[in-house]
DNA sequence: TATGAATGAGGATTCATTCAT
DNA sequence: AATGAATGAATCCTCATTCAT
């Protein structure tokens, strides 16, 4: 009789080991058997509960973006002010509760390896998507559309540099400095509108 | 007695078939027969040049500094006001001249990977750490430290972001956008100092 | 669940056909690949049970140490007189059950090799040591040990020239002539003792 | 204009290295280029004196037999009693004149790999043999034929034991121990024929 | 004569994946 | 559901040999 349950469990751990895996082994050393030893699991089960190494790759994608989505979600509950609501969101990119050290290096070894797996990509591309435009829908409240956009893009450029650092940086993100950039980023654009410069 | 002079050339070739690789199939997949089918030559005569391919692929993310340092310098050479001089670096690192859709892809590449390679690690930091240190000499300038080290901060970030952008397009950097963001940044930091809010 | 129990066959077979790869294609000649090919398997499953090609050298090398001690230890068994005891012992190194020419090809090979590979050393000097202190132990029962020390070593040495021999011989150990040799020596160092020159 | 001369000099030199090499590298760690290497030339070269690299081993096999022979004849051209002329030949071969630590390692390693490589193993045969009819001639002007040809097996076996001792220890040969064991054997087979034991 | 660049086959080793149990 | 033995292709690297210079 098969244990009910098991699947979601045993593939949420076998996922939290590759991130682990690519955090302290790297990508290039994340193999099946590493995965499998560090989910205290035997090689052949990943086969079981994953199509392939890279549907499991792409599963644990998914998961980082689920992540992110759902603490956006949370923050964004405690909001209603434009304002409040985009610094809920650059907090949710910043937050050091789900998006640790490790989850970062997964994050930009996917994105480094993403051009070449089209599935990856795609992945990518969404979580991008959604984060530019709930920039965009916020800022539309404050600026011209005109300006929304190009702040918009420039937020979310700015956010993707900072965790570019924090992957590099051996001690993580450093939320608080991440924060003041972000953060004073936006102050200064909005302010630049509410406070036209003189002629 | 055997061609003189070919080592720099052959080094350069297999550097070039290095980048075009890791843009074309990706990291994972450039392989040292690849590289040397890509350069024309045989897997063997890798080694005549380079150590091993950890050797080549150092070698390659050095030339990939160079690259920037000497377009920076070109640039920096006609320019005096510090101001034309941040946007002369600025220009630099989002230049389509040097930096192709394929240099951007090895440079994430690389940062990906660096963190479990300490020899990459070190070049990417002082990559880095040159452009940081080139942004807060020239505004230092035109802000008050605090400010210049915090601006400066900010802009290396924001180009960062741009890069990493870049490098999942598919149609690599447009460098009009680009430069309209980072140059907006440092505008309004520089206009915020010298227009302060009022109260 | 796979076979249960089938390491130690697996080690065994693949010994087995490390020392005959070595006596029919020479050290030089014996591959991973040809090995496991002899033994029936695929080249990968050596690294399943060796963690690599000098590990499974290495345990070859024990394993013939072992058998020669097994001889040895059956045919003392059967001994109490020490002259029948260094009998025994020479009949071991000399006895062509287990020593069989592809066995002295490997010790061989080993030995020439082992300079270079301080584990193997190690192992060789042990096999080699066991001998010496052996011979010396019954020796010294019939001889000064001043003699017997010496006794010792030159009938030792004597076991390794006549496997020197054998190894170079198309047709492996003639044991009789061998035999004749080795106890005719000891009987004449014996007699020595016991039937002083006269002055 | 080609020098003169100059051929038996360079292969000379590179039979010198690659003595040197198979003692300090080892035999399978002994390329092409680290012999031109140790002897200051480039790898080609070798091929312009050598058919191949067989080809240079085999010389330089034969160039360590010649070695011993050419000793073994100026010592016997000292001697003219045949105990004094069996004392030359043991001598030579344990002479630490010539048959340094790297001749002897790269003797050993020549036995090891002979079996399989033809020509080297009639080189080998070759050499054992003069050693034998030597022996044998001197020993059969003090014993009877029959007891000569045993004796002379013995004694040269004796003396390959010796060597491979010499290969295996560290210090190379100690030749005093060698002469003392080697000659005990060769007094003790003598006097046993000249004061028979008693019935 | 001599160089050392170049080749390409072959080495050990790793790994995703399959499969009998 | 789960194991881990087994496969075989692919990786990096080494090396004897050749050859243009």
């Amino acid at each position: 009789m098969p244990k009910l349950g098991l699947e979601p469990i045993r593939r949420r751990q076998l996922i939290e080991a590759t991130i682990a895996s690519i955090h302290e082994d790297g990508l290039a050393d994340t193999t099946v058997s590493r995965i499998s030893a560090r989910a205290g699991m035997s090689p052949g089960i990943v086969h079981h509960y994953f199509i392939n190494k890279d549907d499991l790759l792409e599963a644990t994608l998914r998961t980082l973006g689920a992540q992110v989505r759902e603490v956006t979600r949370l923050r964004l509950g405690e909001a209603t002010d434009p304002r409040d609501r985009l610094r809920a969101i650059i907090g949710s990119w910043l937050a050091p509760e789900q998006l640790t050290p490790a989850a970062v290096a997964a994050w930009l070894s996917f994105w480094a390896q993403g051009r070449k797996q089209p599935r990856l990509a795609r992945v990518q591309r969404a979580i991008i998507c959604r984060l530019d435009s709930s920039l965009r829908h916020e800022l539309k409240q404050l600026l011209p559309t005109i300006d929304a956009v190009r702040v918009a893009e420039g937020l979310s450029t700015l956010l993707e540099g900072l965790w570019l650092r924090a992957a590099l940086s051996p001690y993580g993100l450093e939320t608080e400095r991440a924060m003041l950039i972000a953060i004073d980023y936006l102050d200064l654009q909005l302010a630049k509108r509410r406070e036209p410069q003189p002629a």
